[in-house]
DNA sequence: AATATATCGATATATTTTTATCGATAAAGA
DNA sequence: TCTTTATCGATAAAAATATATCGATATATT
């Protein structure tokens, strides 16, 4: 019972797909078509793992031929979950926070909804920004499970992170996009992204450092 | 001549190390030593895998004992180049580069130092934003090469993305850290990071929709 | 002092991810 | 119409990554 294990998407595959709809945007009103072929090169993959990839999200293409690049698009958004509005909750008025909020890709692009917005800080409950009213941090439990917001983003200093963490999964929330760097912990129905930049920045120096030296 | 091939560290170790670090951070007044095996424990990985992790430093352990916790910070901070200031330009001056600029822990902790913002927005000339000046992107160039700064970050809208690349790598800039969700186009030699947020929603919206919809 | 145990480093195995191959097929060109 | 070619989907091979095993060793326990 316990190795059920379903089979789930590879995530180097979820980690590419919103590339090629980044990509699949830009042209759409260059061709119909579009094949494994062309998206690898733009992306300097190879073209077989482009297929695997897109084989992901169900769609069925046609030899040589390739793919409708409408049809591709609305697929890989389905598949990802970007097709409908995602409702979230941002924690974190801070710096980083407001950015997330200001930054209308993610609303406009991807469907993320921040609905709310909650910060310890007393001085800022009742404002806006961005349109959207700041709530006290302890409010969240209780609205996340009236509301049934499904995910949550971590945006705070890391020492108050899983603290937050464990109000947003008692009030349901399913999601957690943690820009805090720190391991959560969370029950096994709970899925927790880490957006850490510093990783990302270690990946970057981690490389560059060992090429100067070479 | 072509399949040299220096041997290089995985990626994944590198996104894993920056972990290790801000745990050992947080407890280096607790004790002196510290496993492989508690390390795994704090994340929930596979103590043979952090094990493998910490050897790519260099450093050397003691069976029984484990590492000295400071002497692992330090090797593994030396590894990533967190040990020295690692400067930078910053170009896009909006809400996301303005963030990144504020957001003092990537100054404090990972020693990465943003001494000038671009941006190609003439009203914002000549201004300051967190104690640096904006300069218009025609710089780019002659500052890099003149400064030797070995890294760039691209916080800007992907249609600009690759034209400031371009500017970047003939000042000589190494590294790019790319915020734009666009593929870059560099010589060989330059190193590209893409720190794309849709990518990490894309992990997590992918996953929650996997798993509401079973 | 002898034995047990946790942990290291090294090596071997398993799993996951990427890349290559192959037959089938739809369009283009001879 | 027949051949060539690009591309698909499926399957196989290769490479990368993660996990397991094993002897050695330093500390703790009997």
């Amino acid at each position: 019972m316990k190795d059920q294990k379903i089979r789930c998407t590879p995530e180097p595959t979820l980690r590419r797909l919103p590339l090629y709809l980044g990509y699949l945007k830009g042209i759409e009103t260059a061709g119909q078509n579009i094949s494994c072929t062309q998206i690898a090169k733009e992306f300097g993959f190879d073209p077989t793992q482009v297929r695997k990839d897109i084989a992901e999200t169900g769609i069925i293409g046609t030899a040589r031929v390739g793919y409708n690049v409408q049809e591709l698009r609305l697929k890989i958004e389905a598949f990802l979950g970007w097709n409908k509005p995602n409702e979230a909750f941002l924690v974190g008025a801070g710096n980083l926070g407001t950015a997330l909020l200001k930054y209308s890709l993610f609303k406009d692009k991807y469907g993320l909804n921040i609905v709310a917005v909650f910060d310890d800080d007393k001085a800022k409950h009742g404002a806006y920004i961005a349109g959207k009213q700041i709530f006290p941090v302890e409010k969240i439990t209780d609205l996340a499970s009236r509301m049934h917001v499904p995910i949550g983003i971590i945006a705070i200093p890391p020492e108050e992170a899983q603290s937050v963490a464990d109000q947003m999964v008692e009030g349901g929330i399913k999601g957690i996009w943690n820009f805090a760097p720190v391991a959560l912990k969370v029950p096994e129905d709970v899925v927790v992204e880490n957006a850490r930049l510093s990783t990302s920045l270690a990946v970057l120096t981690g490389k560059l450092n060992k090429m100067l030296s070479i």
